[in-house]
RNA sequence: GGAAGGAUGGCCGAGCGGCUUAAGGCGCAUGUCUUGAAAACAUGUUUGGGCAACCCCCAACGUGGGUUCGAAUCCCACUCCUUCCGCCA
């Protein structure tokens, strides 16, 4: 959510922000006009309100019954104007917050221009892709053929872009999920275990409501949602709080599975296990100070590339465009591995600074230790890493000539200590 | 799923139609006193909105409706919490 008062004072700026993300502005020039309206209103329904308290306060100390019934009538005809007033005043703010909470947030001046995922900018590659004297093989053969991943029944049990793990599959994915999980508590950050499904507030309090609502798996006889990633409910955990400013910065990170429709990608990847309905991730969150949060950022970032980096995978970091920022981000990084047998970069994770946006939404302010006023928090998120793209390169990097997999170095402790899989 | 009780400020807790934005206590902040601290005393201590304005005004006692000139207080619905029963990994 975007503050009324900088809409108001600055309005090109807002437009400016959406035209960069290819968005239209014309909902800027609604909200003016629904605000002002609204103050309009507003002001009309509190000075009637204000004779209302008044009068009523006489009323309780009058003694002459007929001039207490006169006041009693008169005050009786201002109720009713009051009461459609107020009626106008929720039929306006309702209209103006649909608005509101559409709006996307404004990118940071040093996102570069772009129209869209194309116009990404590689910022840094990290390691060399390794010389194979055979054919790397991608991970829908390499899986199938170690007898770890099965498709078929996946289709089997739910539908198409569902697969089973298996063995050694199953385990290498918990495997990542513990050491990346234990790599961020020594980073710094407290682990969380999170409700999978959560209330409409809480989705809405990140940003995914109402404009993605298409994209969310919905309990329609509870009104829960399923967590689209672990974002939603770490963004829920500080929901209408105040924090002392000594209990900031905060850092948070959970592993949860993660449920998307994906409608808008339908057709897009649909080989291998590239992109779900479901799939786990492990996130990183982080409730800090504004003046605090571009740091902020760049350890988040340190601390992902650390998590590829130690997987001993080739990697590299874009910055993201305008045109392809998300909903609520300001400023993003993305980090992508390298899979040889696919042949593609894989994005794993999205490290985004949000500003205060989801601050806004989700009500989280903290109290300056000075004594000065509220102020919202700035908060920024971050994959570390996603799940199924982490799998796939694993393999892939990994697979040896005779279609074994050797297990990274990092990992052994949690596959019992074994260093190869083999079919 | 059934039954009972409950939800008030950072915390505890009173209020049960107008004198209540809210008694009292705790905590916290500032001041007086003190060599310093403690104690004592004094003062202050919510958030959001309107406004040029921390002058003032409006709103908020779980949430949403209703009754009334006026609601924390009365009525209705809902949510959550606690306890007991049932079911269950």
């Amino acid at each position: 959510m975007l503050d009324i008062n900088l809409i108001r004072e600055n309005p090109e700026l807002v437009r400016k922000a959406l035209r960069d993300r290819q968005d239209d502005p014309a909902p800027v020039d609604s909200i003016l006009a629904l605000s002002e309206k609204r103050r309009a209103v507003l002001n009309q329904a509190e000075a009637l309100k204000g004779q209302r308290n008044a009068v009523s306060k006489e009323i309780s100390k009058m003694k002459d019954a007929a001039q207490r019934q006169e006041k009693i009538e008169a005050m009786r005809e201002v109720g009713d104007q009051i009461s459609a007033l107020d009626r106008e005043t929720a039929q306006i703010e309702s209209e103006l917050h649909e608005l509101m909470s559409r709006l996307p947030n404004i990118p940071d001046e040093r996102a570069p221009y772009g129209k869209d995922d194309s116009e990404n900018v590689v910022v840094k590659t990290v390691g060399e892709p390794r010389a194979f004297d055979f054919t790397p093989l991608p991970h829908w053969d390499l899986g199938p053929a170690l007898d770890i991943l099965d498709f078929e029944r996946g289709a089997k049990l739910t539908g198409s872009r569902f697969y089973v793990l298996q063995k050694a599959g199953a385990r290498l994915q918990r495997a990542l999920i513990a050491w990346m999980l234990d790599l961020h508590v020594r980073q710094g950050y407290q682990e969380e275990y999170l409700p999978f499904m959560v209330k409409t507030a809480t989705v809405f309090g990140a940003g995914q409501l109402p404009k993605f609502a298409d994209n969310l798996y919905k309990d329609h006889e509870e009104d829960l949602y399923f967590v689209p990633t672990a974002e939603v409910p770490l963004t829920g955990l500080h929901m209408d709080e105040i924090m002392d400013e000594s209990a900031l910065p905060r850092y948070y990170t959970a592993y949860t599975p993660c449920f998307r429709r994906e409608k808008m990608s339908a057709g897009r990847d649909v080989r291998g296990i590239k992109r779900g309905h479901q799939f786990d991730k492990v996130e990183m969150y982080i409730y800090c100070k504004p003046e605090e949060s571009e740091a902020m950022h760049q350890k988040m970032l340190a601390d992902a590339e650390e998590t590829c980096a130690l997987l001993e995978i080739p990697y590299r970091v874009k910055q993201l465009c305008t045109g392809d920022l998300g909903f609520g981000a300001r400023l993003t990084y993305d980090l992508e591995l390298w899979a040889p047998g696919c042949n593609e970069w894989l994005e794993v994770s999205s490290v985004s600074n949000v500003g205060d946006f989801q601050a806004r939404r989700a009500n989280v302010k903290y109290r300056p230790a000075d004594g000065g006023k509220v102020r919202f928090a700035h908060t920024l998120n971050g994959s570390g890493l996603g799940l199924p793209r982490a799998l796939i390169a694993v393999l892939e990097n990994y697979q040896q000539a005779d279609g074994s997999v050797v297990v990274p170095d990092v990992l052994r402790p949690w596959m019992g200590g074994a260093d190869v899989i083999a079919p």
